[in-house]
DNA sequence: AACTATTTATAAGA
DNA sequence: TTCTTATAAATAGTT
């Protein structure tokens, strides 16, 4: 404030910041002392440098006896530990919501994982609304596949009745050969390809 | 301070008081939060009108943050909140530990959507995320689609050949009837079940 | 609340 | 650190 104005920002020189520390310092002290005479206040003030030295100011008794002050009147309750007791309810508070954070992050990856969604969180309508949404594709996607499976069934039945017909065929055939004249059997087992299917895909969403 | 000098001592005029008051109490306020941001200083600051009224300042975190750190600091004997402090400091652990969880599951979403997660806003890191997951079981799942359509595919086309087969054999069989004796056909038709299957299954995912 | 004449606080330099 | 000093800020008294 004398010869330059000052940058509200931290002091880089660490020179200069720990000479304007001591200045400030007491310059605030001194202040919060007039204020305290003059307007008839009581005062708490305390600093801890960077370093972590403590400097305290009370105007009125002890710090202990203001800071009791404090706690009563910042919620007129709990004569003990009101303070406290507000902490303790917001750091409750925050806890809770990390674990509904917590929560809602694990139950995507489960979803992710294998698709065991669970705990239904009380978050925002937009995150029902996704959960729901999954749920809903899930379901579709699934009654799909049930439909899909059935058909590879029927064509497996189909497959089978055909194969027993062919045989009946053939074995007919062989039969009608040996009764009659000379005639090359059909080989038909160059149709017999191969059928594998791939039961686990039909694992989805169980 | 200007326009003559102040004694230090308690303004008897009421009116005087109180405006001295609200301006030095501002005035002190801003050299505190001043000096916190200037020098990397913590500070606690609470003022007590005369009449009850309560103005407070606290740089770094809540004021009870503070309290905690200077009973912490003065002496760790404190009868009243010893207790508190060890209560508060389980919830601070815990809140930590839950940032921690918190970030090992965003890094797991980073891992599995690969893309550029980088993370501000905590909403929108979930909603991406869960787009993410939504886009991810849509492939995983149109990949099986696929699988299953090649599956259909090639039970078709055995039908097919099976089918061809089944009529070489009944042509064959109609022949040699027409060339030997007396021979009721094969009645093969009883197994020509129609094959239905619905195209609208393949159409996930477009 | 706004204005100013002063006092105070303090940044930079020694 | 402390002192000095030019200058920026704060503010007492007034409107």
């Amino acid at each position: 404030m004398a010869r330059g104005k000052v940058q509200m920002k931290r002091i880089e020189n660490p020179v200069h910041r720990q000479v304007t520390f001591c200045k400030r310092r007491a310059g605030l002290l001194k202040k919060a002392k007039e204020l305290s005479v003059l307007c008839d206040a009581e005062i708490g003030l305390f600093i801890f440098s960077a370093h972590g030295k403590l400097y305290e100011l009370a105007t009125k008794g002890t710090m202990q006896g203001l800071i009791e002050r404090y706690m009563k009147h910042t919620n007129g309750n709990q004569p003990p530990d009101p303070p406290i007791h507000h902490q303790t309810s917001e750091a409750k508070e925050e806890i809770i919501r990390l674990k509904q954070e917590i929560e809602v992050l694990k139950g995507l990856r489960n979803a992710l994982g294998g698709g065991g969604g669970e705990g239904i969180m009380r978050l925002d309508e937009l995150d029902m609304f996704e959960k729901q949404l999954e749920i809903w594709i899930c379901q579709v996607r699934s009654t799909k596949m049930k439909f899909m499976s059935e058909e590879i069934e029927a064509l497996r039945n189909q497959e089978f009745i055909l194969k027993a017909a062919n045989k009946y065929l053939h074995d007919k055939m062989e039969e009608n050969i040996s009764n009659t004249t000379n005639m090359e059997p059909v080989n038909i087992t160059n149709c017999q390809y191969p059928l594998t299917i791939q039961d686990e895909l039909f694992q989805l969403c169980t």
